[in-house]
DNA sequence: CTCCGCCAAGCTGTATACATACTATTCCAA
DNA sequence: TTGGAATAGTATGTATACAGCTTGGCGGAG
């Protein structure tokens, strides 16, 4: 299952996460097809990707760059993340199964767990954070709301955002998916959808007030994104492993 | 600017919008290139394009099929149309400028032109409607919401529904774009966000209240169907002409 | 000194050949 | 007759060569 196409995405989405490629340079795919020791056609299906996942920008002559984020694209990712996800949240409310419903609570048992105690293991929150979220997106079931959220909203900028989590609000993070849960556990579309448009909006002002280092990711914070975001448009996240 | 890919992906596209290729048939891609008169390169992309739109659809041997619509996932586009440019018209009325309103109002005077008199222009009425709809997701001043929008919503089924108007169906959209323009030029943002959302709605009910042949769509529609959808990514659209 | 144009180097677009993986059919054996 | 395995045919994945266009620098003319 991993292609050289695969691993051209992969490789080339860590470099740009981990500000190795800098924002706002070049892209060439020559030198790209060496570094990733495949040839230019799976880069080229890569940089597509990428350019769709608007991480990458084209110029009129079809050069690519690292796409820039101005804190208005931050904040308009963050706007649209809250409104799908909530729509999402309450479809999955109303189609919650007890089968899915254990799932998720296991995932938030582990996000619980990987934030207790005084060093908290952040890859560990980010990857039970992810299952978490992609969980209440699958039990959505719309075909076009998952390509949506996992090709578009799913963004570094979003990821990174628990960096800057201090231990209150990772634990707040827990308290707002059980709320969730809760509003699942009713069946509460309108709950479930309130409760994640605050969950998110939380999220991006916490990002928008921290005072953080623009360069670069911690490294097994990065080695976690890059995992989680191999195969974004995975059908059952839980088959991987 | 017209590539060899850009003119496959146009070709195939017209091809699955027409039901020259069945929904459900395989597309392979040496057939392709044939019909297209280029190689299988640029039907790759085109392909990857088209599977991008949620269009074609790949099984787990990466084989492509032309995707099939249940009415869920027709209702479910609908739904995210109306969500996402509700949010669109929002944001556009909240930034309207003199400039803007006017092209938007020569837009829905050219579409009360198509309707007028005992036989509408359909394809007309078409071309002007997207732009009218075009210029309110610019003006909204959001990439993201640009790129979702015209990649993922922008769907065949959403253009086929003017088929199934009639004359009063025709008639209202002018009057309910007429009702955004007021809300646009007062900048009030929850009055037009809510006549969109309505504006869509309507649409969707026309469409699934509709006793339509599932089969071919009108050539002269097809020809303007797919004009509209050679560049819809393209900044500014009335560049092209 | 500046500006325009030309030329060279480099990058992307496309075609094509080859490698790999799936499918379906056929044939043999139980 | 049915089940399974082997094989031929067909599809997609990748590498690479070449063509066309863009860019940037250099040189000559004003």
């Amino acid at each position: 299952m991993s292609s050289a196409s695969d691993r051209a995405y992969a490789a080339i989405r860590a470099m740009i996460l981990s500000g190795e490629l800098a924002s706002g340079s070049q892209l060439r795919e020559e030198h790209l097809a060496d570094r990733c020791g495949v040839s230019r056609t799976p880069v080229r299906e890569a940089l597509h990707r990428l350019e769709a996942d608007l991480l990458v920008r084209r110029n009129q002559t079809q050069r690519s760059f690292v796409a820039e984020w101005s804190p208005d694209d931050i904040e308009q990712a963050f706007e649209l993340r809250g409104m799908l996800e909530s729509h999402a949240a309450k479809r999955a409310a109303e189609r919650m199964t007890p089968h899915l419903l254990d799932r998720l609570r296991g995932y938030n048992a582990a996000l619980r767990a990987a934030i207790t105690g005084p060093y908290p293991d952040v890859p560990a929150f980010l990857t039970q954070n992810a299952r978490f979220h992609r969980g209440i997106i699958e039990a959505a079931e719309s075909a076009r709301l998952t390509t949506i959220l996992a090709r578009i909203v799913e963004q570094p900028i979003v990821w990174r955002t628990a960096q800057n989590f201090d231990h209150d609000d990772l634990a707040r993070s827990y308290r707002e998916h059980e709320d969730l849960l809760a509003a699942c556990a009713s069946h509460d579309g309108v709950w479930a959808a309130s409760v994640m448009a605050t969950h998110i909006r939380r999220a991006f002002h916490t990002y928008s007030g921290a005072d953080r280092a623009a360069g670069s990711v911690d490294p097994a914070t990065a080695d976690a994104i890059q995992r989680l975001n191999l195969y974004p448009n995975m059908a059952n996240f839980d088959d991987v492993s």
